[in-house]
DNA sequence: ACCCAGGGTCATA
DNA sequence: TATGACCATGGG
């Protein structure tokens, strides 16, 4: 059987000479942008929504605040469900306000933070958990679709369930000791990197992961 | 021409 | 508590 850090240094070395890029040096707002809008969403298609609110110089929670719904949308559009996401964006706004500011609000601790994000009209589970650990960067671990699907097709968690809350709490708990460092980092490189696997080899209807050194351990995989 | 993507909310039973 | 409809654009 094999552990969360045995697969997570598999996933490690499998893609580290990618060249992966993700969230870590990127503009904390832009980064909590992105989390909503990635809602249910193709990544190119937030690429372009980003693009556009970068050229409309809409990157601080101040500026955006002054934008009108009409503004907002027509900026957001290319990422989908755009009506949709700019009454999430306008809420989560509302919050930072009401926090003393954006920098204010991720500063809040994150068993703090947490049930704030999650009072806020369009923040779920793991919208919040990808808000504190890529954003705040503070310890969050989130669950997604891949992890569920790769986990599932492995064996490994509670196959059964798609509980968000109950996936996470085997994670913790499977991770607890088992490394040295920060939590922070491994947490945020692992689900960064479960991520970028699914994307390159765990196709939704596929029966199991595609050609990749995890097939080995996959109990679908075919006997080589 | 489908299929679906790094979810969340709301209505119904 | 557990499903299902709905949101909506763009890439494969």
């Amino acid at each position: 059987m094999q552990t969360l850090i045995d697969v997570y240094r598999q996933l490690d070395v499998m893609h580290a000479w990618r060249g992966w890029h993700w969230w870590p040096d990127a503009d904390p707002f832009e980064v909590t942008v992105g989390c909503i809008l990635v809602q249910n969403t193709a990544w190119t298609n937030v690429e372009h929504a980003l693009q556009r609110l970068r050229a409309a110089n809409a990157f601080s929670a101040a500026v955006m605040d002054t934008l009108s719904d009409n503004e907002l949308e027509e900026l957001v559009r290319p990422s989908g469900q755009y009506r949709q996401k700019t009454r999430k964006l306008r809420a989560f706004l509302d919050l930072a306000r009401k926090r003393g500011g954006f920098e204010s609000l991720l500063a809040t601790p994150a068993n703090e933070l947490r049930p704030l994000l999650l009072g806020t009209f369009g923040i779920g589970p793991e919208t919040a958990d990808a808000i504190i650990c890529y954003a705040a960067r503070q310890p969050a671990f989130v669950i997604d679709a891949y992890t569920m699907r790769i986990f599932g097709r492995l064996g490994i968690g509670p196959v059964k369930s798609s509980d968000y809350h109950e996936w996470q709490r085997f994670f913790l708990e499977g991770l607890g000791d088992a490394h040295d460092g920060d939590p922070r980092d491994l947490f945020a490189r692992y689900h960064a990197l479960v991520v970028l696997h699914a994307k390159h080899f765990c196709r939704k209807r596929a029966p199991r992961c595609g050609d990749c050194s995890l097939a080995a351990w996959c109990p679908f995989a075919e006997p080589g």
